[in-house]
DNA sequence: TTGTAAGCGTTATCAT
DNA sequence: ATGATAACGCTTACAA
């Protein structure tokens, strides 16, 4: 091993550049930023140098001197939802291909502090601005009340309210599929929802009810769900002693799908005995026994859109106005008429 | 309006919090930095003044003079995968748990020119290291081929391999659920395999293989497929004419579904027409119809290992050496005795 | 134990 | 159109 062997070799400057180019580290520094006043041959050694020297500008130096950071954060509170997880995906790729680096931060707890602390470590990393993906009721008020000091977009929150957020219309998609029930010939029809403190959860149930409430017909108290599998089974097994209703809406396709699993193992068939419906056409839905009718929404395009809205609010553009994004209706065999 | 009131305040630095202490910013840098010689009364005097003004260290500053900056990186191919994804949530705790920022980056694309460009995008952050989950053979041997320049560590990768790897092991899966199908009484058992560059689907086919060869049983070549539930229906109407097997292996559980529902479709009947099983063990597993037979991995144990292996690189350590995780199979009603 | 000085690699400001 | 100089906020020397 040679004695030099051990020591990094630094990586090449502006003043490098310049050196090289035969120019002041500043008119490489202008070449970079496009300054437009450059002559096109100065421009042209400088370049050269550049390439020659594969430099790369420094991101902590110019984070440093501009304190910006060309970042932005995203702080998701859903651990493994799916459609949260497909968001996530389409909003790193709309940021990178926007120039932006991405720093994601999971919150495990939803305390006030824990979200506090979260974006406060945020600021400190300096990103440009937050998304926010924390359909959790509580989340939004804590953000609310705390004063970013960056700009945040906040997804899956309830319209109407101050910060900007935006998504699929919850609402109208659950209105969609009750009142697909309802078309069927349903009459009873029983909501098993998401957790409570779950923005979501509670614009499903609001389509729920609005749907039943303008058809005229008897709604049920929605039965408290987790969003799990596990419960959607015990939901069923729990469910099928009482008969009384001939229709259940689950506020995701998981939960109907462990809903599903526990209506058959207590002798019930679907759907004949009993339809079941769900919301998210996860990638399994159309392939359950039976096939799950839900409402298909565009997790990807509500991603690019809340980059495209970040990114403008960042740079003191005009903010886009995006329309909420259109559920769809996927009809499929769980569900079935009841004439 | 004052006129003042568009002046974003400056946030208080390191020359503050000594002015107000009484001491020189050095030392304000040697309480942060928790210097051993400092005496007692300083340090209080310091701490108090950093809480009265809210400081905190400037993450940019810190990093440009010390060409670290507490991030890692993680580098992912793995678009919706449940696995890799679940992964990724237990590397970023882990990550945060032991003060590192984490910087996600997806790539959409695999070619070599896109992972090269993805390396450098990282290393130009100056993230510490790099988690790489990139399955795909392709994405490994061109990361081998460039020399990164800082640590990494690679996921699901090909045991013996240069670069530090680490994942549940995926061919004795694949074996304990072949033998578990021979042990039912299966001779004739084919497998839908993952895609040709997957680095698990190869291990899993390979276990695939060993089981039948040491059972002394006829092998088939494998289906390849890609992973997705549609694939896996398409497969099994296919496969539903030929009838020259009772078991199918899928190499994983989504195409498991898409299997059934294909099988099914064609008018055969799992278990008593044939058995189906899967690989991952995904939350929907244990309730679709029937019961899906898979082998279980712990993927967020396999996410907190690849931290402690990174950061051990990282800091210069001595690094912990893992056994291969055992997944484990779980038995469900898709996979019949043949009896 | 503490303070002084220098420098990390950039951009901003003011010259020229 | 270009250059010189001064920050940005911190850590690493080295000195006291």
């Amino acid at each position: 091993m040679s004695s030099n062997s051990s020591e990094r070799a630094r990586m090449p400057s502006i003043r490098d550049v310049a050196r090289l180019a035969g120019v002041s580290h500043q008119t490489v520094s202008r070449v970079l930023n496009e300054h437009p006043s450059i002559r096109p041959e100065t421009k042209a050694k400088v370049l050269d140098a550049i390439s020659v020297l594969d430099y790369r500008p420094n991101l902590a130096a110019r984070a440093l001197v501009t304190s910006r950071s060309n970042t932005l954060g995203i702080l998701s509170a859903t651990i493994g939802e799916f459609g949260p997880t497909s968001s996530i995906a389409s909003i790193e790729d709309a940021a990178r291909a926007e120039g932006y680096s991405v720093s994601t931060l999971n919150l495990t707890d939803s305390s006030p502090e824990a979200i506090g602390a979260a974006v406060r470590q945020l600021v400190r990393e300096h990103v440009d601005g937050i998304v926010v993906l924390a359909p959790q009721v509580r989340v939004y008020s804590v953000l609310k009340g705390m004063a970013v000091s960056v700009p945040f977009v906040s997804l899956q929150t309830a319209s109407g309210s101050d910060g900007v957020s935006l998504s699929a219309d919850q609402v109208a998609g659950a209105r969609m599929i009750t009142d697909h029930l309802i078309a069927q010939g349903h009459t009873d029809i029983l909501h098993l929802a998401g957790p409570q403190d779950w923005i979501e959860a509670e614009s499903r149930m609001r389509g729920y009810l609005d749907a039943l409430r303008d058809a005229d017909l008897p709604t049920f108290p929605p039965i408290r769900g987790d969003w799990t599998a596990d419960f959607g089974y015990f939901a069923g097994t729990e469910l099928a002693r009482r008969r009384d209703f001939t229709a259940v809406f689950a506020a995701n396709d998981v939960m109907a799908i462990g809903l599903m699993h526990g209506f058959r193992d207590a002798g019930l068939r679907i759907p004949e005995d009993v339809s079941v419906v769900g919301f998210d056409d996860i990638p399994v839905a159309a392939h359950v026994h039976p096939p799950l009718t839900t409402v298909h929404q565009d997790f990807p395009e509500v991603g690019r859109r809340t980059v495209r809205i970040l990114l403008a609010q960042i740079r003191g553009e005009q903010v886009p106005v995006f329309g909420l994004l259109a559920p769809e209706l996927r009809v499929r065999e769980s569900s079935g008429s009841r004439s």
